[in-house]
DNA sequence: TTTTTTGTTGATTGACGAGTCAATAAACTT
DNA sequence: AAGTTTATTGACTCGTCAATCAACAAAAAA
């Protein structure tokens, strides 16, 4: 008995149940029949929504981004200051909401598809002008001509830390990881020249 | 005309074609006959000398973690002092030999492959434990009780440079790369407690 | 010189999976 | 009431690929 405008209701589905059978395989070697049933459809289906399962794979990666992007901007707008900003900026980035072992592991595998799959790579790089240029905002007032290195370094172990997490077993820990990201902000801002 | 002895020849060549197919695939979808075709041999030939296609990616994995090893015993060397052994792990780490497309997208993927198989699992979490030790070492004397923040630090940095090349294009900076990870090392040592 | 070991490949098997299609049915339009 | 659009799926096509096998060749051992 086909309801009307199922669509969004399908789409979102298989977008999040994309993203649960991309981190618990792991790889990018999921069926699109095994992320059809997960998300309680047939394959067909699925690929009546979606043309492909690369475009399943896209609007899962601009999903995670929406995500992130979102719980960014929510929290920059309480921040007041630029060591304000700056925490919010980590804070989100390891809240529990994106730090989680399905995110993470697909992020790393979305890492590969950008490898392959232009439009992936596009949208990565989306997301690291957006952190970097964050980043940046929070620290020109405190690092002077230090803010892009220090930009540069704070992105790349951002990034490091996610991928560090998906060796590790166990629940991922936020708050270590913002505090290892903390801890170079501080002496980066300490010793620097401004 | 089978000439004897060439078990070894033949499986360097597969190591060597693998890494190369990885990393111009970007993925680890590539065949056996592909990686055979370029060692020169049949399919066949490839899976008489290793028994799987995951074989021949442990064994690419464990002959690029050995280089980088031979490479980071050998800077290690010749470093005489805490700072010089620490400069001699980041050189080592972006040295032309290692920190190339090929290897950085091979050793992306093999990231990947630790998520599904236990065996590249291990390897890789044996390189860290190296990482570390090695960062260790040479930070002890230098930060006293801030080493091993700082080695889980530099580590994480370390692999988020490694990460982030994947997206560049163009030749990778080893350079770059290095000034980022010492400059993080300056501010560290700088404003640290020891 | 027979036998065994080592090297080598073309052909084949067997499984799996993306994407298509035809068919069915409920809702909405005219 | 007839026609159109949306939802839905089982069955099927077509391709790909890892792994195996049978067969052949040359060196080494017996």
């Amino acid at each position: 008995m086909p309801k009307l405008g199922m669509e969004p209701i399908r789409k979102a589905a298989l977008v999040k149940a994309t993203i649960v059978e991309i981190g618990r395989a792991g790889s990018l070697d999921v069926t699109v029949s095994q992320i059809a049933k997960r998300a309680g459809m047939s394959s067909a289906l699925a690929h009546h929504y979606f043309g492909s399962k690369e475009d399943m794979f896209l609007a899962a990666m601009r999903h995670i981004l929406t995500l992130y992007g979102a719980e960014v901007r929510g929290a920059l707008a309480l921040a007041q200051g630029p060591e304000q900003r700056l925490h919010a900026v980590l804070a989100a980035s390891f809240s529990a909401a994106n730090f989680r072992r399905e995110a993470i592991g697909a992020w790393l595998n979305f890492w590969v598809l950008a490898q392959t799959v232009p439009e992936a790579k596009r949208l990565l790089a989306v997301y690291q002008r957006r952190l970097r240029s964050n980043l940046l905002a929070g620290l020109r007032p405190l690092a002077g001509d230090r803010a892009d290195t220090v930009a540069n370094g704070l992105g790349a172990l951002i990034d490091g830390l996610y991928l560090r997490e998906v060796l590790k077993s166990g629940p991922p820990d936020g708050k270590a990881a913002v505090a290892t990201a903390r801890d170079y902000l501080n002496s980066q801002l300490q010793g620097g020249d401004a």
